[in-house]
DNA sequence: CGCACGCTTGATGCTGCTCAATTTGTGTGG
DNA sequence: CCACACAAATTGAGCAGCATCAAGCGTGCG
């Protein structure tokens, strides 16, 4: 594991707290790896045998059954997966794919659990993402039963202008967007077409929010699904 | 607290293995409420002053939004909530609802977090709790998007079984069994009446599978999504 | 006995998916 | 720099799944 790709583990929620010869240790039978856009890191009933962290890029945490495929997660920087397989030592429920180029620390799944029996801290720690990472299901699972694929886009609109401005630009490919928003890519379009009545811009992959209250209209964000609320 | 409900409490994974006086203490500031069906017990966007413990009856785990609302989850006997809104601190993201008369136990939200800082045990054990819950709600994700309303009802008739056998009594209302599905009222109706071509008996609330393995052939289950795969 | 509630059944419509045909965009090699 | 090939995105047509609305049963309880 290079000094940079250390530092930024270190300095993530999970690893903070952690003592300083236990960080150490762990750093040192971790390594760290680059993926392509579209590679497969690890597969569906698989047992967890790392942690991983992603360090650059965004994956997509996802389950195949049959023939069909439904996105459980869409993971950005700073993310660790499968931890409650880990934490559990049982296999994953879900598969995970780069939708872009990644950087993707792997830390052994023996050594997480056995830094917890170490340090009650970093325990907590985990407790804590873990936590988190449970709303944000509860979260995804309201978002899917609650709203309509045309609010769901608006809100996903809403959310990324509150982080880039009104000049949206498109982060991932849209074949990718729509299955963050739980549709079709042919679904997406139309969509696309639709919002465009409600204050929005589109061109190719640049949106621009021209009148955020019509499309907060149609989006009726929540903060019991939205972060942004 | 009475003692039946110390000892009930005391038995649960997450409690066992909590140190003999932080246990006491924590069941000395806690009670015990009996509920009604269809009492809500806490609301949605509350701050988790308390956490749950279902010692009788099942409970609905939901979100209103707008008109419309949607379970997030089913809790049987010896389960926690809201679990991650208690560790962060935070508003729950859903309601709670008694389907049928339940008992309930509370624990004040700040002696919960207190007794993590005591015990590491215990934090430790909540996090298996937490990993637990995340693996069920990936599980009921996957449920919800990869499979249609009739595989969902064969799956659960299917757990049904491996818990009371080839007949199967309905514990609860229909109406819950369809909100639990995912489907409206008069759709599990429907369903219902399709499932009869495929080894199952319909009778009022009486199930009686028949041939297992052709119900098998339609429910398709997988360990990836079901506990009894 | 009759009212109320839960369940069923029927008719209809909407939402989003599938399949197929173009169009646009992107990168590669001549 | 252009041409070509391939992937991504759009558009249209048709359909399946499920919800909604509305009416008809059946059972249990006052």
């Amino acid at each position: 594991m290079r000094h940079e790709d250390t530092s930024a583990v270190r300095e993530l929620r999970a690893f903070r707290t952690l003592d300083e010869s236990t960080f150490t240790w762990l750093s040192g039978v971790s390594f760290v790896q680059s993926f392509p856009a579209g590679m497969t890191i690890h597969n569906q009933g698989q047992d967890a045998d790392f942690l991983f962290i992603n360090l650059a890029g965004t994956v997509e945490l996802a389950t195949r059954h049959g023939d069909t495929e439904g996105a459980v997660a869409m993971l950005g920087v700073g993310r660790l997966f499968p931890l409650a397989s880990v934490v559990l030592d049982t296999q994953s429920l879900y598969f995970a794919r780069t939708t872009n180029a990644c950087r993707i620390a792997m830390i052994p799944a023996p050594i997480i659990r056995e830094s917890m029996d170490r340090s009650p801290d970093f325990t907590r720690a985990l407790l804590d993402e873990l936590a988190r990472e449970n709303l944000e299901h509860v979260r995804e699972i309201n978002n899917q039963k609650l709203r309509g694929s045309i609010e769901r886009l608006a809100n996903w609109l809403l959310a990324a202008a509150a982080e880039q401005g009104p000049q949206i630009k498109l982060p991932y490919s849209k074949r990718t967007l729509a299955s963050l928003l739980g549709m079709s890519p042919e679904n997406l379009s139309r969509t696309l077409v639709q919002i465009r009545n409600h204050g929005v811009e589109v061109h190719g992959a640049q949106f621009k929010v021209n009148d955020p209250e019509q499309l907060r209209g149609v989006a009726k964000p929540t903060k019991l699904i939205d972060l942004v609320a």
